[in-house]
DNA sequence: CAATAATTTAAGTTATTACTATAATACAAT
DNA sequence: ATTGTATTATAGTAATAACTTAAATTATTG
C-alpha cells in the first residue's frame, strides 16, 4: 500500500503524522505519545509511512529521527491540516482509535515461561 | 468505516465515485462499467459509500439510481478530481484494481449441482 | 567485551475487507 | 398468478491490517 490516500486513511498513522507535522521526533518520542500500543506497533506504522514516502528517517546515534515529508502529501496535506484544526474531527479521531483496535486485544500476561518455537 | 477518507481509500469505491461524478447512474449501469466483479460486489461497495454519506439512492421502478453527494467530500472532492485529471494516476488505478483483488479468486465453475447447505 | 538502551524484525492472533455464489426481495410485464 | 428483470441480502472464503510478544540488531557506555 504505497498510496498516500490509503496510508493516511489509518487514524493511527494520521496520529503519527500529526506529531511529526510539528517537527521531527525520534521513534521513542513518537511511541511515548501513544502509550496504548507497543513500540513494535508504532515501528511498523512508521515503516508503512516511510514506504509511502510520507516520512523520512535519519539515524542519530542509536536513535532514529523521523520527519514528515510534507511535499509528498500534496493537496492532502491541506486536508489533514484542516482536519487537525477542526475540534470535531479531533473527537472523531479519539473514537476511531478506540474502535479500530483490531489486532489481538492485550493478552493477560503469560503465566509460565515458554521456550521459543525455533531453537 | 463511515469516514470519508477511509471510504475513498479503496480504488474500487473511487472508481464508482468517479462514474457518479459525471452524473447519476443505476446500479446496473455502474455494474456494467466494472465487468471484472459481480453485481453483488458492486452493490456492497455502493452500500459502503452510502453509509459514508458519499452517495444517495433513489428508487425508480425496479431500478435504484445512485448519485454522488459531492458536498459530503468537502475538500477531498477536489483531491479526487485532481487525481482523475492526472493520467498517471489513471494508470495507477488500473494497477491497483488488478493488485487489490483480495477476495477469493474466481473459482472454477461448480461441476455438480450442490444442494444448499441450509434447507 | 559485557550490559544497557533504542529500535527493528519476526511470528502469531484476530477482526475486517473484498470478493464469491446463491437465495431472497421488489417491481414489471405477460 | 407466473415469469422475468433489477437489485439487495446472506453466508462463506482468502488476503490483509493492526496489533501482540519475543527475539534480533545496532549503537552507547562502563
Amino acid at each position: 500500500m504505497s498510496d498516500a490516500l490509503a496510508t493516511i486513511a489509518s487514524p493511527r498513522r494520521r496520529e503519527i503524522l500529526r506529531l511529526l507535522w510539528a517537527g521531527e521526533r525520534s521513534a521513542g518520542e513518537i511511541r511515548a505519545a501513544m502509550p496504548d500500543v507497543t513500540f513494535g506497533a508504532v515501528s511498523q506504522q512508521l515503516r508503512t509511512l516511510e514506504r509511502a514516502g510520507l516520512v523520512r528517517v535519519r539515524a542519530q546515534g542509536a536513535r532514529r529521527i523521523y520527519r514528515a515529508e510534507r511535499a509528498a502529501l500534496g493537496p492532502l496535506g491541506a486536508v489533514l491540516e484542516r482536519m487537525w484544526a477542526d475540534s470535531l474531527w479531533r473527537l472523531k479521531l479519539a473514537a476511531e482509535l478506540e474502535a479500530s483496535r483490531r489486532g489481538p486485544r492485550p493478552r493477560r500476561r503469560a503465566r509460565t515461561a515458554r521456550r521459543s518455537h525455533r531453537p
